[in-house]
DNA sequence: GCGCAATGGTTGAAGCGTCAAGTGTTCCGG
DNA sequence: CCGGAACACTTGACGCTTCAACCATTGCGC
């Protein structure tokens, strides 16, 4: 009883796959050659630097990167070893740990963060016609809605701000 | 010079990047969950199924799962050690390798597919308007032209055929 | 207040991917 | 043909993610 793909669901479906399998990779490469980082620590750094005194409470951190906890605590501890991120305890609840951008880990971002985007014009935006890029807006909100109903990774970015990729 | 992102292209670039992480998660879950596969396994036996004699050649079966061949090869040995795929010299190179679905492996992939199928649809393709299928097919092609231009990726698919996803 | 589940986070071992080095073929110039 | 370069992998060590177990703190029922 299953329902198989039509040729062009079919078509849809492997590119996108093709795209979803592609980008990181391509993401990292640049990220890591240009500023050796992975592009998943440019990202938790990438929030911080976006939010309120540059901190952020672990678990607010893990769902805004879809991390879980545990990867997360890793990498923080990595970032701090490179005197990237600091812990701090959290003074409103004793359970709770903030991470914290250091200046170094700021002028680290700000240092990848052109780049970054070069690439994303490059491999993406660029390639499209502006009304394409208004048509994936709304695909990718539609499979958001089923993947994140909660709008958890793209909560920062739900409310219109400016602010850099 | 950086030319930073419009409010548009930054939305569509967030939401792309969300769905970028949050996609492969969904699939391996449910893989992982009914079938006891990782996506990439399923991938791989999945290649294999449509190949002819149900075989392909390391390299091969690396450009088209977008592997590398040591990390192929390492998987191929797992899967060996599953009895789901088995090694075969090649006889017309004496320095390559066959990968051969066994019988179980096949059966495997039998049983996987609708479920995965199935994921497919919930998560993206029933989220979606017919239209909207046919601008992700050109706009995740746009993307693989400068991701993979020349479509190594895609290749088992760029000729119509029926097969499944 | 007291006990106990829930919350927030850390840790260590195991598994998978990557990278560098290695083995054995095949191709090819001379 | 003979030697070296290119090719098709394989292997082992290292790094990152996951998973399960763990500890400390907080909230809550009573």
């Amino acid at each position: 009883m299953t329902r198989w793909l039509t040729e062009d669901e079919l078509q849809a479906w492997v590119r996108l796959v093709a795209v979803v399998e592609l980008l990181p990779g391509s993401l990292e490469q640049q990220l890591r050659r240009d500023s050796g980082l992975s592009h998943f620590e440019y990202y938790v750094m990438a929030m911080l630097s976006e939010a309120p005194e540059r901190r952020l409470r672990m678990t607010a951190l893990a769902a805004r990167s879809n991390a879980t906890l545990s990867r997360l605590s890793h990498v923080v501890s990595r970032l701090e070893d490179r005197g990237l991120v600091e812990r701090a305890p959290c003074p409103a609840d004793g359970r709770a740990t903030n991470a914290v951008l250091t200046e170094a880990g700021w002028r680290a971002v700000e240092a990848a963060a052109p780049g970054h985007v070069e690439q994303v014009r490059r491999t993406v935006l660029d390639a499209l016609e502006p009304q394409q890029v208004d048509q994936l807006r709304a695909i990718a909100g539609a499979i958001l809605d089923r993947l994140d109903p909660d709008g958890v990774m793209t909560a920062p970015y739900s409310r219109p701000q400016g602010q850099r990729a």
